[in-house]
DNA sequence: CTCGTCTTGTCCATAATATGGACAAGAACG
DNA sequence: CGTTCTTGTCCATATTATGGACAAGACGAG
């Protein structure tokens, strides 16, 4: 019984919530923070509203326990009821556990630092580490860390799984938050492609000096990625000959994923 | 119609963001549901809003990935972007460091299951339990168990801990909740009272037919209530000489976990 | 010290948003 | 085939959230 629809597919289409998306906007933004949280005029410059608005909306979500301001730096930060809030979930997550095994398989497989990262909007997320046996690991990512989809190889990785149109709007929205990670529009999407072509995620210039990544797609069953497996290591580790290897053992690994949260 | 006279001090003064404490209490509301989550009629009674109200603030909570639906119930639940927000904190939380080798001291010594509740608004929230040796064991609650204020011992032990007026009102706002569980305001502030009268909380009648509890508050360092640890049971291994034993534990184990977060 | 340049916080008229009464439609039941 | 549940939608309008302008504090330089 649906006449004249306005695209519902698009862009969010619901009305008469204006507030509550920007509410959770600038959450995720101060989820990107981390434990340290983020200054008030980052927030303003990352979500392009007006102070007022910014500063409103984050001091009521104090008042609700949602936020939580550092009373020396002045920060603010994701507050202590939001994972109260979680625990209305189970436990691991199911991707969790259904990764656990590939994750145990290819860290000692491979021996190098292990991530796996998912899709949570415009971000990628990594939710777990597996720390490998040789003696240099690349530490420098831990759980929880919150990028914007393109500026890691996961990232990559993952848009080179999207369809090259959902792709190149993602990254569009996420202009203004590369610069902070000294990258651009044009980097990323000429990346994106490269990996299309060569069926996995690669950065030669790691986000940390001298190390290099490698990252499979994860998709679910609808055909949507949802994840990414990445390694990362020292430059030197990952020559051409290794990277090959590496390679076909996170995409064995990656689908090997998909199989456990398909079936 | 101006009669905006409402107490500054005492609850939030902050205008501006009624569709965000909206958004806010519906979420409160369906953590209460759990992984099961909560239909909409429910939601409706408990929150007290219009139907097109809370559809429009849940439904665009489901757009944002913060909420989901279950395609077999129509329930309406957390969904998993909560938990992702939530890796922005270290986990474990500084309450739960700290109540560690208080909660495995005292499991060993009693034996019976044992739970860390903290409060947060009006309700308590399981965070910890620890299963004891003796072969019955209380197991019906579980980490994330989300219950008004009052119906737990734990509850009742957290609210004989804050100032009296204050839980009057904590109480009367729980008010319709009461229903669901078979209690009413009138009992509630009765145990309260009782509970600040002996020191701990007690629930003869627990939630769960046959058992009985114990709760002892852990204050903050500026005296403020934010946790309890609790004793559950079948009611024939608590007797009185028992729960005098088992109350002086607990009693113990909460100084000194307020002297663990307190240093 | 005074100025400049950061930052965060607040006011309030008003435009825009979120509201909820009324209605619709589907499901389960007898 | 009505009754009583449930969830979902529309839209005029009054309530709400907005943001321009201003304030105030912190820091450093001259």
């Amino acid at each position: 019984m649906d006449k004249t629809r306005i695209a519902r597919n698009a862009t969010s289409p619901r009305q008469g919530a204006q507030a509550i998306r920007r509410a959770l906007a600038v959450l995720r933004i101060l989820a990107a923070g981390r434990e340290d949280g983020v200054p008030l005029a980052e927030v303003i410059r990352a979500i392009g509203l007006t102070r007022p608005t910014v500063h409103r909306i984050i001091h009521v979500l104090i008042e609700e326990g949602i936020v939580e301001r550092h009373e020396r730096t002045g920060r603010y930060a994701v507050g202590n009821q939001v994972p109260e809030l979680a625990l209305a979930r189970p436990r691991p997550s199911r991707l969790l556990i259904a990764a656990n095994p590939s994750l145990q398989r290819a860290s000692t497989e491979i021996g190098d630092t292990l991530f796996l990262t998912v899709r949570t909007g415009n971000d990628t997320l990594c939710v777990d580490r597996r720390i490998g046996i040789y003696p240099i690991q690349v530490l420098s990512i831990e759980i929880g860390a919150r990028r914007p989809l393109g500026v890691s190889s996961a990232g990559v990785a993952i848009l080179a799984a999207v369809p090259a149109q959902d792709a190149r709007k993602i990254v569009a929205a996420n202009e203004k938050r590369f610069e902070a990670y000294k990258t651009d529009v044009a980097t990323v999407l000429g990346e994106v492609t490269a990996a299309r072509r060569l069926g996995y995620g690669l950065r030669e210039i790691g986000l940390v000096q001298g190390t290099k990544s490698i990252s499979t797609w994860i998709k679910t069953p609808d055909g949507r990625p949802a994840a990414a497996i990445t390694v990362s290591a020292v430059r030197t580790r990952l020559g051409p000959r290794r990277e090959q290897e590496v390679a076909e053992i996170l995409l064995r690994e990656a689908r090997s994923i998909e199989q456990a949260i398909g079936g």
